[in-house]
Formats: structure tokens, C-alpha cells, sequence
DNA sequence: ATAAATTGTTAGACAAGACTAACTTTATCA
DNA sequence: TGATAAAGTTAGTCTTGTCTAACAATTTAT
């Protein structure tokens, strides 16, 4: 039932779910822009998509996801966010990369891996106020490559 | 100067950095047998990447890395063990998904990335003894879905 | 309402990377 | 030492996914 579907497939259904938002139509053109592939590469997918049952799309006309289509669409979009608020929020790695890799890494990371990656960054947010002072500390240690003595003897006392 | 390679094309000069650990002499076979593909595409991975100088290979004979071969394995496997450390360790995924999940990760994980998540693994594994409190925290709140009571009320102490 | 511009499709080429089948070289061993 | 097995290569096919060029439909604007 679960046939899996290559990177590039999956960056067809996500881009038609991102490019939906609001609007109700989506346009081959559109998708062309939004992955930077040329047009026919585009319509040679949603054919594809289209014999799996993935996508609506008849000859000129708009595109659009099947229920199934959008699950799948949601699925990668789900590992792209859990994936991206851990690069930015924990890793303090820039905006601008963090979804570059999110977007690399989104069709290899597996279902136990996205699960507790999204489960660390609820974690990570779970705290009452801002972000937990040993993240802070890490950001700190980012930047300095080396801890705080307050955070080993605090360590030594606690652990 | 620095070309990129393929994953495949990765995955061929890692195995062979692996292989020959210990060993002076790889063999066809045994790439075949590591990567799960028949020789004929090793043979032909292997023509490709000597000629671009990254492996020393005569018909019939041994497989060698050259130091500019070697140079892109040994970073291959950085970024293999940098993910790998961090699932492991610090997502507490099982050993073989680590692996596996890290296998694919390690073609796409950009620099940046990779720096921060070894520094991250570094920064875990620094204190004295053991894992920081927080972590073992987090593994407690994979299984439970919530935090002790205590974490909570020292957060908002510290905080 | 029709000419021009835009959008979309078809057809065909190409590159990467895998495979099978058939052949060649090297190694083994009786 | 020569027969056979194992290892390696070559040639050719297939799939996936991209591209360009040429054509067709649709939209826009005069």
C-alpha cells in the first residue's frame, strides 16, 4: 500500500500543496518556477502523478492534489518543518540554510527520526519562557568552543 | 576546484575507505558486496573516478584511494559520524536506523550543518560524567510524552 | 474579434546509474 | 599443468529525470 516515491516526486506534491495555500488553483507554470525546472519537466511529472492517482490535472488545464496526494504532500512537508525548526531553533544555524538542508534532507529522513526530531524541538519549546538555559549555554559554546565554568561545576553537582 | 560528487559517487570512495581498514587491498567483490550492487556498476564507478584521480585502479588489480580520494572519503565519513552520534546518541534512535538514516543523510547535510551537529554532539558529551541532566530528561519525555514536575518548576527558576 | 503574448504539451535527446548476458583474466587445486 | 571456479570486464539495455525545439491551446489586449 505504501509505495514510496523519489525525492523528486515528492518535491512535485509538496511544492503543488505550498503553492495551493490560499489560492485554489495551481498552475504549471507556477511549479515550473517554484523548483526551477523547465515546463515539460513539470508535465512530465503531474502525467505520472496522475496515473498513480496523486494529482487532478487535465491538458491545460490546473493542478491539484488527490486526498491521497495531499496526505503525501503533508507527510514531506511535515518532515521539512521538523527539520527545519531544528536546524534554526537548536542548531542556530541561519534561516536561509536551515531550508536549503531541510529541503536535501526531508526525502531521506526516516519516520523514527522525524518522530523524535519533532519530539525535541517540542522539548526544546516546552519550557515556560524562551529557550532552556542549557541551549543557551550551547549557543554560547557555538560561538566560543568552550563551556562556561558555571555549567561544569553546575554539572558536577547535578548529574 | 571542489567538484561535486554524486551520493553514488560518495558511497563508492567511502566504501572504499572502509574496506581497506587494516587491509591493504580492496577488491571489486567485496564494493560489490558492501554496497548491495553487482560489479559491473563498480566497474564502471571505478573507470569514472579514476578518471578524475580519485582512486588508482588497473584492470584486474586492487582498488586504492589517492590522497585527493581519500581526502572526500574521510569527509564523507565526518558527516556519516556526525549524524550518526547525534541520532544515536542524542535522539536515541536504535544503532541500525542511525546507521542506515545516516547513510542517506550524509550526501545532503551541508557544512554548516555538519559543523554544528558534531559541535552539538561534542557539547553533549563534554560534561564530567555521563549525560547532562537534560538530555536524560528528554529520553524520559520520548517514552512518557510529558515532563517531570520538577524539570518545569526549575525552569521557571532558572530560567 | 483577431493578433500577439503567454502558457502548456509533445517529441526526442541526453546523462547518470543500475542491471543482465556473455566474455576474459586470474586463481585454485587435483 | 591443465580443468574448473571465481573474479572482473565489456557491451548493451532500462529507468528516471532533466533538457531543447517545435507545436498547440489559451489568454490578453488592441
Amino acid at each position: 500500500m505504501e509505495a514510496k516515491h523519489s525525492a523528486s516526486m515528492e518535491d512535485y506534491l509538496e511544492s503543488i500543496l505550498m503553492l495551493s495555500e490560499g489560492k485554489e488553483a495551481v498552475r504549471v507554470s507556477q511549479m515550473s518556477k517554484a523548483l526551477g525546472v523547465k515546463m515539460p519537466s513539470v508535465t512530465s511529472a503531474l502525467t505520472k502523478l496522475s496515473q498513480e492517482g496523486l494529482v487532478e490535472h487535465k491538458r491545460y488545464g490546473l493542478v491539484q492534489l488527490t486526498p491521497e496526494g495531499e496526505r503525501i504532500a503533508q507527510d514531506v512537508f511535515h518532515r521539512h518543518e521538523a527539520l527545519r525548526h531544528f536546524l534554526a531553533e537548536i542548531l542556530n544555524i541561519d534561516p536561509e540554510t536551515a531550508v536549503d538542508d531541510a529541503c536535501k534532507m526531508e526525502h531521506t529522513i526516516s519516520p523514527a527520526t522525524q518522530e523524535k526530531l519533532a519530539k525535541f524541538v517540542e522539548f526544546v519549546s516546552q519550557p515556560p519562557e524562551g529557550q532552556p538555559r542549557w541551549l543557551k549555554i550551547f549557543h554560547h559554546y557555538l560561538k566560543q568552543a568552550k563551556l562556561p565554568k558555571e555549567y561544569v561545576t553546575r554539572c558536577l553537582k547535578e548529574d
